[in-house]
DNA sequence: GAAAGTGGTTTCCATTTGGATACTACAACC
DNA sequence: GGTTGTAGTATCCAAATGGAAACCACTTTC
């Protein structure tokens, strides 16, 4: 019997390496339990308010949504405006740059649903 | 001046709560630090061994992959095969399910590159 | 019989994450 | 002058996450 050592070769090649680089890469920017429904929620309608998006998000602190915002604005993904209104608005929309993540964001929300009904489908039988 | 109540109506209507329910619904079969780097390696390369993985996701350590390989495999999205092999091997490979994801993978990896190449640029100037 | 390779589990620990609550500060409304 | 609304910050705490190292059981190779 051959002792062939197979090392799995297959993701040796540098396309696969830089794939998995740029895996990591994204993720090390949209990590964490809120960044899809913040970036999905400014990309349906955008110009919105702190307390806009408290009320939008289901289920999110304002401790969370605060952080997680001046992390999404530290990545030029979101933009944050002071307007200078009587009692002090803060306006929060999607960057140009925020918007490129629209077809992925549509991806996950398109795989989410099917996810779910597929669950549902399950739960019949 | 009108003191108008603005509810921000936008994200109301029930197309956006979906949208919302679901990527909530996604995220909680994909979050953690490694599950798209494996999905990802495993949709480019199927039929892998545990060691095979474990060298080709640079960083994880065998508690991590052995915890997040059963966790896809609990939501069928990864198949874990034991062979009737002399020192005893197992193989791993995406499932039919897990390559509905390979869309979603492919449009965070392109994202990926994209943000790569666009902070490489940045450092230039 | 020791080393190396397979596929993990277990334990311990540090860091990260995230939730609840309280609080500030300002202005307008009542 | 008390309530409401805006936009957060601060603090405390619990739970989840994740890494390092040791260990197990088995087999083949040296």
């Amino acid at each position: 019997m051959m002792s062939m050592k197979k090392n799995a070769e297959i993701n040796t090649s540098p396309v696969c390496q830089v794939r998995m680089q740029a895996i990591g890469d994204a993720m090390s920017l949209l990590s964490g339990k809120w960044k899809f429904h913040i970036l999905g929620t400014l990309i349906e309608g955008s110009r919105l308010g702190f307390m806009d998006l408290l009320r939008e998000i289901d289920g999110i602190g304002t401790k969370m949504l605060s952080k997680e915002l001046q992390d999404l604005e530290m990545n030029n993904l979101v933009s944050r405006t002071v307007m200078n209104t009587k009692p002090i608005t803060v306006e929060y929309s999607i960057t140009e740059y925020g918007k490129t993540l629209s077809t992925l964001i549509d991806e996950l929300a398109k795989w989410g649903i099917e996810y779910r009904k597929s669950v549902i489908e399950k739960g019949k039988k």
